[in-house]
DNA sequence: TGAAAACCGACTAATATAGTCGGTTTTTAT
DNA sequence: ATAAAAACCGACTATATTAGTCGGTTTTCA
């Protein structure tokens, strides 16, 4: 019900990754990252570049370079996290249902959003790091 | 971001139309179901099956045939409907996950599940007739 | 006895996810 | 200077899931 993909997956466990080294000079590769966490590099990649453009992280290119979170760990959500990763942010998409004013289902999935939304704002990364 | 099937999805709009005919003497086809709310008859004909083989609705044959609820609609939750109707139940099977001892997300994940779980297992039937 | 319905399983089509590949660009240590 | 190591980029392929279809059989009732 309501799969979490395997991007999202990987990308939380990268971001927890990337998070450990905060306040490090170096920054840590995608490589390293790749192998301590068991994800396919070139997949991995992607992932990690997706959460750059979301400005969660920032890139460094060439020798010692990798990626740095963007901002400290208290600062990052794990809703964040999950709307960079993930195109329809909500679990039905309403605009396509047609039949919107007689609708009789739409509040249980309103629900279902909110109920999402606050669960992943209060997790921040600071607290997954314990 | 984890979407909701069109298969929930019309599985809950036909449940509530079930429900409203909650004392009639006969019960509702799949036709007039399918006709009410745009869905494909063959396509809801096999959702309706899967809602029956979860007890939360009971058919009956031939000519004035159809379904009719099992229970009072104040004693079937969305959650009932959601588990009839998708197989894997969790938003992260943790079973596949490999790394599970070292795991550094799975604690988000579980908060998913529960906040899902509690806010399906709130609403009922009954309070979406209204 | 025939029409209307549920009931059933196998099939196909469409879409989304997961993963790969072949490059280009930038940076830094030597 | 240059070579290696990294990010960065877009197009591609493979696999899995979802959505929907089809051709029947069985049961019930008027
Ligand atoms: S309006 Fe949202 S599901 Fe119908
Ligand atoms: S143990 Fe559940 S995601 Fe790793």
């Amino acid at each position: 019900m309501m799969k979490i993909s395997k991007k999202t997956q990987y990308g939380l466990r990268a971001m927890i990754c990337i998070a450990r080294e905060y306040g490090a000079k170096t920054p840590i590769t995608v490589k390293s990252i790749s192998e301590k966490e068991a994800i396919p590099f070139d997949f991995l990649e992607k992932i990690v570049s997706r959460l750059e453009k979301a400005s969660l992280v920032k890139g460094r290119k060439g020798v010692q370079g990798g990626y740095m979170l963007s901002r400290p760990p208290a600062k990052i959500s794990a809703k964040n996290i999950v709307s960079a990763l993930e195109e329809n942010d909500a679990p039905v998409n309403c605009r396509l249902c047609g039949r919107k004013s007689v609708c009789s289902s739409k509040n249980v999935w309103k629900k279902i959003e909110n109920s999402l939304n606050s669960t992943l704002n209060s997790i921040t990364l600071q607290s997954l790091l314990k």
